[in-house]
RNA sequence: GGAAGCAUAGCCAAGCGGCAACGGCGCCAGACUGUAAAUCUGGUCUCUUCAGAGUUCGUAGGUUCGAGUCCUUCUGCUUCCA
């Protein structure tokens, strides 16, 4: 895989990029959307590619392992062909399910044994066939299994979680290298930083991580309980040491300030459910603020959505028909909401990356962080 | 015309002598960060110094220390028989 740095920002860490898989190139700074069971949920691919325009989406090994299962992705040819989406994919671990699944599974020294959400049925997840199902699914980019500690581990919890990811990562990264793609294209295999909120653990592990000389490198066990300054600061700490000439992927991550948080910190890949999960709940995110959808306020608010916003949605419809839809449960409304959250979220990061290259991004960061903090 | 039954908050609906009154819906807010989430949480008679206080179960009386609960009056509704 491919990374070459267009622009750094003065006065800031953040870069502008482009990374380049066998299923096209991803200008960076990026945000993912995730489709976890290999659908963003109510949005169509269509949408996804000519509204939203996503670059490359998110789907998880725990979830695809279980349904539809590697057999039936292995006749389809892979997750591409099986959902029609030809822009690459990147997969999870299961290592987040490690976390929020963590009262369904036991960690070992092989690997996380999970009791399956759906039918109670045991899985093991070793690092070594999580490579294998990434391999069946098909993913540009694959992650190591890791163990996403919560944010409120102590010291001790936090550094033992640690070396277990460490040696799970070395087994993964060893199987990675003496494995073969299932269907002809490259696949990248991403390490994953942890450390909670200790700077010495996670420096350890970002030399750690580092020294693999991986395609791209993660940073993982943010946003997971941890106060956000915190979370500021781990990336601030990590960065310093993960190499500058390969993409830095900060998972799970955040609302549209912690994204630009994030860029401004020199993080070039996000990815997060809250656009589309917060979507169907009826929040939307904008350029000027938050909106509940669900509120009374909007009830006879007759203006369009999000004028002048980034999504064909934003001007076609209006906050007043959108509340009505939230409220009474219609689907549309579920659709509306995630097109639009998305469409912005993919906004946002294209406004970043314009103002990395034309220079002012350090003066225009502040300023929308303010913007979009807002209720409305 | 006769008989039986029923009236509880915006709606539906529990209650069987200690009740400001279970639930559900609706409504009003809040939460959501590598998706067990089109989900979850809280509030929803009035006032309040958040400890409590005051008025409520169709209507008017009564029994009782105490009544949404028992008795009587009236009003309305439902079902059955003529």
């Amino acid at each position: 895989m491919k990374f070459t740095i267009d622009a750094t920002a003065p006065e800031s860490k953040a870069r502008a990029g482009v990374f380049t898989t066998d299923h096209g190139p991803v200008a960076t700074p990026v945000f993912m959307p995730v489709g976890t069971v290999g659908s963003v949920k109510a949005v169509h691919q269509r949408e996804l590619r000519d509204d939203i325009k996503a670059r490359i989406i998110l789907g998880n090994t725990y979830h695809l392992y279980l349904r539809p299962g590697t057999e039936i992705l292995r006749k389809a040819g892979g997750l591409h062909r099986f959902i029609g989406w030809e822009r690459p994919i990147l997969t999870d671990s299961g290592g987040f399910q490690v976390f929020s699944l963590s009262g369904q599974r036991k960690l070992r020294e092989e690997g996380a044994l999970f009791r399956s959400h759906i039918d109670g049925s045991k899985h093991l997840f070793t690092p070594e066939n999580v490579v294998d199902i990434q391999r069946t699914i098909g993913s540009d980019i694959m992650m190591a299994l890791d163990e996403c500690a919560p944010g409120t581990s102590d010291y001790d919890y936090a550094a033992s979680s640690l070396d277990l990811t460490h040696r799970w990562l070395k087994r993964g990264w060893e199987h990675y290298k003496a494995t073969e793609p299932v269907y002809g294209h490259y696949q990248s295999y991403f390490p994953i930083v942890q450390g909670c909120v200790y700077p010495e653990l996670r420096r350890q592990s970002a030399e750690f991580v580092a020294s693999l000389g991986a395609d791209g490198n993660a940073i993982g066990g943010l946003a997971v309980g941890e106060p956000t300054e915190k979370m500021y600061e781990m990336i601030e700490v990590v960065n310093e040491i993960l190499p500058a000439e390969k993409p830095r992927y900060l998972m799970g991550v955040g609302t549209p300030a912690n994204i630009l948080e994030a860029i401004d910190r020199g993080v070039d890949m996000m990815d997060c459910v809250m656009p589309t999960r917060n979507g169907r709940n009826g929040m939307i995110f904008t350029r000027n603020g938050i909106m509940n959808m669900r509120n009374r306020k909007w009830a006879d608010d007759f203006a369009p959505l999000d004028s002048g916003g980034p999504a064909w949605v934003d001007e076609e419809y209006s906050r007043a028909y959108v509340r009505h839809l939230v409220t009474t449960g219609e689907i549309l409304g579920l659709q509306i909401c995630s097109i639009h959250n998305l469409a912005f979220y993919l906004w946002l990061v294209d406004e970043a990356r314009k103002h990395i290259i034309a220079g002012d991004f350090a003066q225009w960061k502040p300023q929308m962080v303010e913007s979009v903090t807002r209720r409305l």
